[in-house]
DNA sequence: TAAGGGTTGTGATTTGAATCACCTAACTGC
DNA sequence: GCAGTTAGGTGATTCAAATCACAACCCTTA
């Protein structure tokens, strides 16, 4: 009789396109789901297992990242509250194109992948609403493509990043700018195709130009349009 | 009283997912789509746009790309008969993400996108298969990145973009590794995240290393293994 | 309080690839 | 045929960033 963590209830679920759908398509899908709790660190699922279930994430992020045979990894992107990880997998029926790690503690709805099928086939809406979320991840992969291979420099890849993430968090934080980046230069360097050494520099390059103010893991953006004119 | 670009009819139908839907739903689409040829050259639509139709590609490619403020372009993809262009950007109810060109001429079946909204949501089979279509454009954006961001080099980059053709290829064109690649350097350079020059001496080596031979438009790998190797 | 693992900061060196500059081919349409 | 245009090829030079190598910090946990 575990109630608190029913959909119905779930207070966030008015800022989830997904979540909110009609109340009758909620009480059927809070029966399919299994809720979760993860620690810090925790790998939900691996890059290339079979992909068996989808996951809500329902609160905490998530690290996305996928890793070549040399070893170089790639973040993707943290996935936060609302986004359902390993749909697109679901849908294709293919393998977890990525691994999918907590990076704080998090809770999430688990739903075997056939019972999602099942019930996105008996509920139009919210099949409609898969649609708009995969479409969102979509929309997600193309800007990372973007900030990836645009910029001609290491600097204008990470001025890109910073911004997308102040932009991101600029409802929750009111301060302009303000954000929690609660990654080390090294995960940083691996969402940015560069190194750890050269995320150090451009930080601290940015830091001496007052483009940005960095405190523990907390990230101002001063100059928002200077870092756009960086960014390309 | 045009019969010969019916969707019913269409020879190419199985081969293509969103397009293999049931009769009765495929009648319908029939009606809310209008048929539009294109020579080669011609925009599709721009990045930026305001969204207003989502477009099926019957026949002939497509070269999806974006570009910066500074004029640099990424070419995404060359997208392929019975993808549906503009179908994330309609869902999700933004402007384009990209520019669509034809690269030859191409026949392409056009929809009002309110039109096909309200056909989604009556039609719950085409509903699933619009989300599985955006599911594969999502997978595809997803390799992009990989294929950019993991490889370290310019000629890993470029290795990994003619695997890519010649897998995709090797159904047609019988023989292992051919392909038909009618992009110049300038373009793949745009694919790759370097430039002409980069481009032009990557495949002289690699011709001189015999991994791969060109002639014209047509590209054979013949040494898949190594190029992989390259690759990362 | 010391020890040890992970993170950050910096210099010196090397290198891949961008840039610049030009040149040859191939195809276009007068 | 020749001028014009676009694609492909190549060398010389420059530069950003990867690599290598350590020092200086945190933090925990012992």
């Amino acid at each position: 009789m575990e109630r608190s963590q029913g959909c119905l209830e779930c207070t966030a679920r008015g800022k989830h396109p997904f979540c909110n759908m009609e109340n009758s398509s909620l009480t059927k899908f809070d029966t399919i789901g299994t809720p979760v709790q993860f620690g810090s660190g925790a790998v939900i699922f691996r890059e290339g297992d079979h992909c068996g279930s989808v996951h809500v994430l329902c609160s905490g992020r998530v690290k996305l990242s996928a890793t070549s045979r040399e070893g170089r990894t790639l973040i993707l992107k943290i996935a936060r509250s609302g986004e359902i990880l390993g749909l697109s997998a679901a849908l294709a029926g293919q393998a977890y194109e990525v691994t999918a790690e907590t990076v704080e503690p998090c809770k999430l709805k688990t739903i075997r992948r056939q019972a999602l099928l099942d019930f996105l086939d008996r509920n139009p809406d919210a099949s409609m609403r898969a649609a708009r979320a995969v479409a969102q991840e979509y929309k997600a992969a193309f800007y990372e493509v973007r900030r990836l291979a645009l910029p001609a420099t290491a600097s204008g890849r990470v001025a890109n990043l910073l911004l997308d993430w102040s932009r991101e968090a600029s409802p929750e934080t009111s301060g302009k700018g303000r954000c929690m980046m609660p990654l080390t230069h090294e995960e940083i360097a691996s969402m940015t195709a560069t190194t750890r050494e050269t995320v150090t520099r451009v930080l601290g390059q940015l830091k001496r130009d007052n483009l940005i103010q960095i405190h523990g893991a907390a990230l101002t953006v001063l100059q928002p349009q200077a870092l756009e004119r960086l960014a390309v």
